[in-house]
RNA sequence: CGCGGGGUAGAGCAGUUCGGUAGCUCGUCGGGCUCAUAACCCGAAGGUCAGUGGUUCAAAUCCGCUCCCCGCAACCA
């Protein structure tokens, strides 16, 4: 066995089903784990489900099950589709198993015991669904700067890790290992938004939930998010502090953490910090990986254009799909998947190219030769570009794998299958065929094609697992090493070939949309999902929001501000100021002379320098594509108008 | 003047390091071929390289300014 390679993804949130962008990761991450394979590393690859937090806790509420009930179901889901997808991990962690449990406990004791993690109060603003705390300054809009949604106010005793401390330390890191960070822009971002101005102390527990990891020494506190998750990559390993196993000692530190391009921060910043804590070395590289949009939105439930992964695999088979997706991600940029791009790139480039290159080489065979592949006897000059291409490919495709580009790796191999396809029109073999003095020139014709596909077979394996095969299959290649394409004519000569198969059988595109169209009628009887309700308050507490109609009296933008509009207000007899978060949805002109809704007796606060005393009441539907602030019937009520 | 990435044929992208005939894939049109999945091969049309000013014999490429898009950060009480 060669030497270690430890690769990893982020572990799945089990809130609910992924979808196909989240879908991206493991198909990404198992082709870089089957390339290592290839090229004789002894590979280790984990994946898994981070499984704790009030969200679930909540949903699982709601659902009248046990939170273990819920995630159980959704883990066997996700697990389910990774499955379907091919890939290859070695291990699936889940943050409820046992052993992590204990690790993670055991973790937060240490950085107790040795200093870094102390006993404070926590007061701020918490976004629920990210089980995260946030500073005011944190905040985007007033909302979770992750998820975009409502953040409350919140105060509680907690845990705090001081990430200061090791922060200079972390700096060097990152200077001295330019290949950290990938792709490098990121890098960039990272340390200008938070290294250089200074971190932040980072809450570790909460008290106001219990689906968590407990922290043993004092009761009421479970470990939050990220302790528990990002341990994940050691714990899974046998990491203990006082006797590691093999398995640990072995693979640690990791090779590539493949991770959503959202998640960098906690990966290149907290987790070191964290291993530095625990004297563990850091992993080599942090590749955040871009986000596949559906044609340029964002994918979203309330947009309704999420697309599974199970139902693309269904309409297309599991190769067609990982295809997709490694050849349309660019390495940095987002990606783009629509129905239409599939259907097109599944004809002109698995159908033609590929399958219809290995199906009119094989038929060949059998023509000509019954199947025989002849020894490659009389070459001529056109022969040199096929191999030196071939050549080629397999140094190009190899070196873009180096660097993760799954793209440019497969477009290497289709340059390849390209100019086979332009090497039959050269040599003719169907007039070779016709001149029986021209047997041996036709008999290496068709040598050449074989090995060229088998070639293109073994650098496709990473990518397209089942489809490799099956050409191997075809052509009974035997060998399919990365040894075995070093040079050209790898393949031996005097072998039968299978029955020629059509790999992929060119889809019409019409009824293919017509068909999709049927099949995903199922999303929409389905019940939309809401957020659960919050908690049930006293009627007391109602009375305490002074709810009121004001008339905008002004409203204009607020210099430097992105999403700022603000807004002069009459209510009653006065004249107030409040800042909201809408310019997206209105311009300004629009609201002057309009009644809206607000909290008159909010706790004043400033917000880019200007106190704004209140709060403008709207509606926003999940994504943030529709805002509506509340009105009243125009002007028909008084300005100060109670509400209730 | 917060940090960074972009704007190149109808679409998606390369080329910019280090100036020298603007390229690839898909689509469109024309031709060739018949081994093959109406597939494959060849050719053509289509671009003031965001705008503007400058350096140069020569600028997509270097420099100045402007406009637009997209990340990250700050700001939706």
């Amino acid at each position: 066995m060669g030497e270690k390679f430890y690769i990893t993804t982020a572990i799945a949130y089990t809130s609910r089903k992924p979808h196909i962008g989240n879908t991206y990761e493991i198909v990404l991450t198992d082709a870089i784990a089957r390339f290592k394979k290839q090229q004789g590393f002894d590979v280790y690859f984990l994946t898994g489900t981070d499984e704790h937090g009030i969200k679930i806790q909540e949903i699982a509420e709601s659902a009248g099950i046990s939170p273990k009930e819920y995630v159980d179901g959704v883990a066997g889901e996700i697990k389910a589709i990774w499955d379907l997808m091919n890939t290859s991990y070695d291990k699936f962690i889940r943050t409820t198993d046992e052993y992590h449990v204990k690790q993670v406990q055991k973790i937060f004791k240490k950085f107790y015991d040795q200093g870094d993690i102390y006993k404070g109060e926590y007061e701020g603003m918490y976004c629920v669904p990210c089980e995260t705390f946030y500073t005011e300054s944190q905040l985007v809009d007033g909302k979770c700067p992750d998820c975009g949604r409502e953040v409350k106010p919140a105060k509680e005793e907690a845990y705090f890790f001081k990430m200061s401390k090791y922060q200079d330390k972390l700096m060097e890191y990152i200077e001295q290992n330019p290949d950290f960070i990938q792709p490098e822009s990121r890098k960039r971002e990272m340390i200008n938004n938070f290294l250089k101005p200074g971190l932040q102390d980072l809450c570790v527990s909460r008290t106001s939930f219990t689906w968590g990891v407990p922290v043993e020494f004092d009761p009421g506190h479970v470990i939050y998010v990220w302790i528990d998750a990002l341990s994940n990559y050691i714990t899974a390993l046998g990491y203990d502090d006082e006797n590691p196993s093999e398995l640990f000692k072995k693979n640690w530190p990791a090779d590539v953490h493949v991770i959503g391009k959202d998640i960098l921060r906690f990966h290149t910043i907290y987790w070191p910090i964290m291993l530095m804590a625990l004297g563990l070395p850091l992993p080599k590289k942090v590749f955040g990986h871009p986000w596949l949009l559906f044609g340029n939105d964002k994918m979203s439930k309330s947009k309704g254009n999420v697309i599974y992964a199970d139902d693309l695999v269904e309409l297309f088979g599991v190769d067609a799909v990982r295809f997709y997706l490694l050849s349309e991600m660019p390495y940095a940029n987002d990606g783009s998947i629509t129905y239409e791009n599939i259907i097109a790139r599944y004809n002109s480039e698995l159908a033609n190219v590929l399958g219809n290159l290995v199906n009119r080489t094989v038929a060949m065979t059998h023509k000509y030769f019954d199947g025989v592949v002849k020894e490659p006897s009389e070459k001529e000059a056109v022969d040199d570009e096929l191999i030196s291409q071939a050549k080629e490919t397999v140094k190009n495709a190899i070196a873009k794998m180096e660097e993760y580009k799954t793209s440019d790796a497969i477009e290497q191999i289709w340059n390849l299958l390209k100019r086979s396809n332009k090497y039959i029109d050269e040599t003719t073999p169907w007039n070779l065929a016709k001149d029986e003095s021209k047997s041996k020139r036709l008999g290496t014709v068709l040598y050449n094609l074989i090995e060229a596909i088998r070639i293109a077979a073994v650098l496709l394996t990473p990518f397209m697992p089942e489809t490799a095969e099956k050409i191997a299959n075809q052509i009974n290649a035997g060998d399919l090493s990365f040894d075995s394409i070093k040079e050209f004519g790898g393949y031996k000569a005097g072998t039968q070939t299978n029955e020629a198969v059509p790999l992929f059988a060119r889809l019409d595109e019409e009824k293919t949309l017509e068909k999709i169209e049927k099949f995903l009628e199922k999303y929409n009887e389905s019940e939309e999902k809401f957020e659960p309700f919050k908690e049930e308050i006293e009627f007391e507490d109602f009375e305490k929001c002074d709810l009121r109609v004001a008339k905008v009296l002004e409203c204009e933008e607020v210099p430097k501000a992105n999403k700022l509009l603000k807004f002069k207000l009459k209510v009653g007899n006065e004249e107030r100021i409040i800042l909201s978060g809408i310019k997206k949805y209105y311009k300004p002109e629009d609201l002057v002379g309009k009644n809206v809704l607000i909290i008159a007796n909010l706790k004043p606060r400033k917000i880019m320098g200007i106190e704004s005393k209140g709060m403008i009441l709207s509606a926003v539907d999940d994504n943030e594509d529709l805002l509506s602030v509340t009105t009243t019937l125009d002007g028909q009520f008084k300005a100060g108008t109670i509400v209730c």
